[in-house]
RNA sequence: GGCCCCGUAGCUCAGCAGGAUAGAGCGACCGCCUCCUAAGCGGUAGGCCAGUGGUUCGAAUCCACUCGGGGCCGCCA
């Protein structure tokens, strides 16, 4: 927050005639948890006593005194062990709602992005059918990361890596074949490792209209190509219609398969062997686990131990032929050659095991210059009337993401996803978000930006300046309630906890925050049933109304920008 | 066996780059619509922050261990 940088800047020049080193770094100053104890606390007296052996009240009296002088600080006080408390003037919180208006979308947006470049990855799910519930999480995470990422001033691509080249789409073309037998007029039996998805259905019959009868009873050597190809990417097309009923809008889709027989592979790996991390060897059995069959084999491994994994991986298997880590080396080495600042993955929890040997190879392949987070995406359970809804892969009739969109909405899908961190477990409860009520958290923070939106409206029929630069010239001395002030204090740590959500990677922060923003202005606008003189619109006092407008829509904005980068619609009206 | 996540009010969960008396919603109880959307709001009750040690002026927050719950791990991707 401006006025917490504005402090803390106070704070360093205060210290200094003290003789006291200004970077010391452990000094905070946030607004405190018990509003009692003021606006801004810092416990500068606290730390810089401890260095300086002197006693932290005295010290702490020294810099109120300094604090006092500053326009902006209404009162000091030292509480505490050493506590500095200070209440800003009304002003300094008023001017915040100026700034606010007259900087609209762009208001509490923090910089430390300072343009680096910053690829994140997510879905990433096998092309070999439609996504599913939990790829509905990863989607909403990681497109809502790569907003706030974005508007904390990085240059953000998101990227889909497309796993093309491993056998699991083999046993696509081949599910996809028996749909296509079944397309001319065969009776078919799925293989118990098969797919066995009605979404097949549609790709055979496209098959049997391009090829006919051509394939029938022919060897697999004839059509495995081809079909894969096909299925593939007629499973991509379903994904990116998927990705799109979400609101998700990828930048790049990287094909592993892209990346066989182009030397990529081989290149990558020898930028790893020239840093002395290839070897031939045998692996230890894993301990443990039952090991009757464990047959220790020569192949050509990782050294991805010199690099924090508890061990070296395989990258060829006995035969020779690529595991399908070998690929992964590579598409990280393509990422980093692409220039990127910092990479971000955000993966499902079953992925947790790769996420020491992915960062290995980053690690090693960038001479850890390229700094790469691994986000895991707990799994979600569905619940309708209170019981999970039993999710099944094998028979085919697991709950895709596009069932969930269009039962309760894109909107609802992406906000409920980022109600919780994304290492926690989450519990999607199909009946309240069904409801249109408290209980409801989507609903709850719409209403409050249509009610927003509604008073403007009606604020401008009444023939009120309701533009962003008339209301940013209102008279805000107008507005002093407590209730009025609870908002206004609310909307300023709008740009504090946006630093925080973004740094930290946190999306869901902006959830909660919006929440308890709705939370105080619905207080207020009941309030004012009480006490009239809080309604918004008051036709006797255009100047009052005009600045009460003005927090009004510093509301709206903060609520507005906050639900953009969930990748929520804010919506005008309630419906 | 190893690794990852979790354990906070009856329930669902925030808070965790250490900070003062631990918060919210739901549920329970008591209230509030001649007035911009009551699809809402106010109030009351409710806690050994799993446990034990450690670091610190100060720990729900950091570290170690223990106990509980969930998940992952073998040339399958």
């Amino acid at each position: 927050m401006l006025i917490i940088e504005a402090v803390a800047e106070l704070g360093r020049e205060g210290v200094l005639p003290l003789g006291i080193d200004a970077e010391a770094t452990r000094i905070t100053v946030e607004p405190p948890r018990d509003p009692q104890h003021g606006d801004m606390s810092t416990n500068a007296a606290m730390v810089l006593g401890k260095r300086t052996g002197t006693r932290p009240r005295d010290l702490a009296n020294a810099l109120a005194g300094k604090l006092s002088r500053d326009s902006r600080v209404a009162t000091t006080e030292v509480a505490g062990p050493g506590f500095l408390n200070l209440r800003l003037t009304n002003d300094s919180w008023r001017r915040a709602i100026c700034s606010a208006l007259s900087e609209g979308s762009r208001f509490g947006r923090p910089n430390f992005g300072e343009g680096r470049r910053v690829n994140v990855e997510f879905v990433s799910a096998n092309p070999t059918g439609p996504l599913h519930v939990a790829h509905a999480r990863g989607a909403a995470f990681g497109d809502a990361l790569a907003n706030l990422l974005a508007f904390a001033g990085h240059e953000v691509t998101r990227e889909y890596y497309v796993n093309d080249g491993g056998a699991q789409v083999d046993v696509l073309a081949r599910s996809a074949y028996l749909r296509y037998l079944e397309a001319n007029g065969a009776s078919v039996e799925f293989a118990p490792d098969g797919y066995p998805g009605t979404y097949l259905i549609p790709v055979g019959e496209a098959l049997k209209d391009l090829y006919g009868t051509r394939f029938v009873d022919r060897p697999e050597t004839e059509w495995i190509d081809r079909f894969r190809e096909f299925a593939t990417n007629a499973m991509m097309d379903i994904i990116r219609e998927d990705l799109s009923a979400l609101g998700v809008r990828m930048d790049t889709f990287f094909s592993e398969r892209a990346l066989y027989g182009t030397d990529r592979i081989e290149a990558a790996l020898r930028e790893l062997d020239s840093r002395g991390l290839i070897y031939s060897g045998k692996l230890a059995p894993p301990v443990g686990r039952a090991q009757e069959d464990w047959e220790p084999r020569q192949q050509t491994l990782f050294r991805s131990t010199e690099h924090g994994d508890d061990v070296d991986r395989p990258i060829r298997k006995s035969d020779g032929s690529w595991t399908y880590f070998a690929p992964d080396i590579a598409y990280h080495f393509d990422k980093i050659e692409r220039g990127f600042d910092e990479l971000i993955n955000v993966f499902g929890f079953d992925h947790g095991g790769y996420v020491k040997r992915i960062r290995a190879v980053v690690d090693a392949l960038s001479g850890g210059r390229i700094p790469i987070e691994i986000k895991l995406v707990q799994l979600v359970r569905l619940l309708a009337d209170g019981k999970p809804v039993m999710m099944s892969k094998r028979s085919g009739t697991f709950v895709t993401l596009r069932e969930l969109v269009d039962e309760v909405g894109a909107d609802v899908t992406r906000f409920v996803m980022l109600t919780r961190k994304n290492d926690v477990a989450l519990d999607f409860d199909l009946e309240q978000v069904r409801h249109q009520s408290r209980d409801n958290p989507v609903f709850y923070v719409q209403y409050a930006h249509a009610r927003i939106q509604s008073v403007l409206r009606k604020a401008g029929n009444a023939g009120f300046d309701v533009n962003d630069p008339a209301l940013s010239r209102a008279d805000l001395r107008r507005v002093g309630h407590d209730a009025e002030f609870a908002l206004i204090r609310k909307v300023c740590e709008w740009p504090r906890l946006l630093d925080l959500a973004a740094r930290n990677r946190e999306p869901h922060r902006i959830a909660f925050f919006l929440s308890e923003l709705a939370g105080t202005f619905h207080s207020l606008w009941n309030r004012s049933k009480a006490e009239p003189s809080l309604r918004f619109l008051q036709q006797h006092d255009p100047e009052g109304t005009n600045a009460r407008l003005a927090v009004c829509r510093a509301t709206g904005i903060v609520i507005s920008s906050g639900l953009c980068i969930l990748g929520v619609t804010p919506v005008d009206e309630m419906r």
